[in-house]
DNA sequence: CAATTGTGTAACCGGTGAAGTTACAAAATA
DNA sequence: TATTTTGTAACTTCACCGGTTACACAATTG
């Protein structure tokens, strides 16, 4: 979802969007928008205004977001390590998995935002126009 | 979890275990785990027998199973593209963005099983051995 | 300056999914 | 046959996410 409204950011460029706005082409409530928004702020990926007149846009080019600061972003901070009973230390492999364990979820995390690093805002609009081919419509 | 009662099944390599031992390592209920081993069964990655003085076991060697398998066999399949309220295809980029957003998951998805597949059972027992060097514990 | 617009934020609701719990039938062994 | 152990169902608990309503504050606009 936070993907989509950079999208709708990235297609608007430069224009502020209302948080309305882009509820509106998610479907969704403005609150949860805005609350995207605030993560989104703080990675400095967005700008937001107050007051009449204003909203969001990008703070930097769609060719230079990518989708893993996206991710960094927006993700919470993964309680994978977590699992709510700490496992039985009196067992040999109770006691030393879990640091095991995090360094491999590491490494695959690394994969994976290896991964989306390599995919822009840019490229994901170019992807969103190529697929839905229907030049008459506007934009809401 | 899943990865936890590998290791102890690892760990015990031939033995049956009980789905009680394991729960006693993993700090939780019986129940819970057979749960799991319904699904490490239907992934042919463990073999469990009913009756007195069963158990599980694994399937293979440490050596021949990889996280991804392990991945693949307990995950569910992720309903990351299903966000509850359809997106708005009035909005040029609410009507693509959908396929797209899936091709970007699949691909990631795709690059964190391929680290995943790098390690195997075996690795992470000595991983687990080497990390917590209590040489007077027994098992659970 | 006052009205309007729009964000930030809090409080609460509801569904969903995972883990946990209890209970019991069925299978295999001893 | 008695015991052990799994498979499974039903119910509870808990956290999380998205949704909703409400309202104060900030900025613009006229």
């Amino acid at each position: 979802m936070a993907v989509h409204v950079l999208a709708v950011l990235a297609y608007q460029e430069g224009d502020r969007v209302t948080s309305t706005r882009l509820a509106a082409s998610v479907n969704t409530n403005p609150v949860i928008v805005r609350r995207l928004l605030l993560a989104l702020q703080r990675a400095r990926l967005v700008e937001t205004g107050k007051g009449a007149g204003s909203g969001s846009r990008l703070s930097r080019a769609p060719r230079g977001i990518n989708l893993a600061e996206v991710y960094e972003a927006v993700e919470t901070p993964e309680p994978f390590a977590s699992p709510a009973r700490k496992p039985n230390s009196a067992c040999p492999v109770g006691h030393g998995i879990r640091q095991t364990l995090d360094r491999i979820f590491a490494s695959a995390q690394a994969a994976l935002e290896r991964d989306l690093r390599k995919t822009t805002l840019a490229d994901v609009i170019t992807a969103v126009k190529a697929s839905g081919e229907c030049p008459s419509q506007k934009a809401v």
